[in-house]
DNA sequence: CGCGGAGTTGAACGCATTCAAGTCTTGTGG
DNA sequence: CCACAAGACTTGAATGCGTTCAACTCCGCG
């Protein structure tokens, strides 16, 4: 319930002076209950909302009404940035627990962006980072099988607690179903059930009343093939990740040795 | 093999002296081979690469090797723009047929940036747009089965290629095989195969020699359950889409009638 | 006490995978 | 010109992962 700051939402990316510059243009807090509407698709909005406190989903549905989520918000994630450049976003954004948001003027942002120009590109960042993500979820859901994709899923909301210094590698709140789950892995909420027993059978980890609790981190890793470089984590993080799972981390930067390819 | 421009590729958010201004900023144009590495992961790079003619795929590979394709780039993409803020990326990108590419070196950016304040937030749409995609990606492979999955991929493809004036409803390059395919819907190639035949059966599409011809855009849509309001084309675009795909198009913007929710 | 939501389990079915074989095309070299 | 190899595409058959339908338990709450 504690409110997460900016600079601990995105360390390396925001100082606490700029929490504080960016904090004085939010608006008030918007709470909403679970299981409300927090972002409606295709309504043109004029503001930004940033995620204090609590969870949310992106999705979209079928034409069954079936949803699929397309990510998860965990608390300290800019979840509407995107509606600043396109005005409005092509899917909704419902809350699972109670929510805290603080909306951040459209308005507001131009005017930051005017007075410190690296600010956009701040901000630019986040939403690219989102892009990754969204990419990975892409990976996920179309290679891995069923076990692995849970695994893998648990692992990265995980790494995103702990990145934000939210959670150990033991465990973080995960305050949804296991058919929010099932949706999120574009499986059933049967399959995404037995699975689950598996995971808990095999001494990796369990997941009940909201709470993800990881038994084996580094076996967790292993069963969903996860890799974290996608998420562009602070290279301190990183090591400490790679540490706790017991690989060798993300894979190192290199540099061009020139232009490649050609034909 | 023409070389796409910039204001063709997004319409309504370049101009053509747009065009000529970044194009006086790019770099002679890099030619590669069919199944090259365009852009490797993990790679420091200082410039943007800006696709203007050939198709490149997006993937990431699993413990076994086994191919996930992310996304599908088109002429006219702007490829690797997350590499000027996120300075390498986390995935590789292979190249399909023989492509043309224009760098941009990332020191360019931040000049335009600089003399252009809005420069930056157009590109920034451009990435926010292509988050969009990824999203929908999420959705396709997550809820839609084998053959709404090809109809629905086939629809994207085809509709990017109509919203920059590459093609009509009735068909568009598409210089893959069937295995590439099957590895951006999360299916085998067997079963694309299969699922292919129906479509071609039923005489909605059929997909050979790198060329996808609809030949009943409006059942494509039905049976890929395809919506294109994530692309964020112009309204023209959209009004012309839905006439064609005898479909309401995408739902109106609304405005928020007031600060919504609460608990 | 009874209701409803969430979780669990069983069994039948089916979509998709896997393995395998065969066709067709294209390019290469004899 | 033909033989051959390689790759892409196609098809059949067996297996299996995941879905569907259904029933039942557990728990919190009115």
């Amino acid at each position: 319930m504690g409110e997460i700051l900016l600079h601990q939402a995105y360390p390396g990316l925001f100082t606490p002076v700029e929490t504080g510059i960016f904090f004085a243009r939010q608006l008030p807090p918007l709470r909403f209950g679970a299981r409300q509407r927090v972002v409606r698709a295709n309504e043109q909005v004029s503001q930004a909302v940033y995620l204090t406190d609590g969870y949310v989903g992106r999705y979209r549905t079928d034409q069954l009404g079936r949803r699929q989520f397309l990510a998860l918000q965990i608390p300290g994630d800019f979840i509407d940035l995107p509606s600043y450049t396109l005005g409005h976003l092509d899917h909704d954004i419902d809350s699972f627990s109670t929510v805290t948001v603080r909306p951040l003027p459209h308005a507001a942002i131009r005017q930051l962006q005017e007075n410190h120009p690296e600010y956009g590109n701040k901000l630019w960042r986040i939403t690219l980072i989102d892009a990754a993500v969204q990419r990975y979820w892409v990976f996920r859901i179309g290679r891995l099988m069923g076990r692995a994709r849970l695994a893998n899923l648990f692992a990265e909301i995980l790494v995103r607690h702990f990145a934000r210094g939210l959670s150990g590698v033991d465990g973080c709140p995960l305050p949804i179903n296991q058919t929010d789950l099932a949706e999120a892995c574009g499986i059933t909420p049967v399959h995404a059930n037995r699975m689950m027993g598996e995971l808990r059978a095999e001494g990796i980890c369990d997941f009940a009343h909201g709470q993800l609790r990881v038994r084996h981190f580094e076996r967790l890793v292993q069963v969903g093939q996860f890799e974290w470089d996608y998420l562009y984590l602070p290279p301190e993080t990183d090591r400490a990740l790679a540490a706790l799972a017991g690989t060798a981390g993300s894979p190192p930067i290199t540099h061009a040795r020139h232009e490649t390819g050609q034909l």
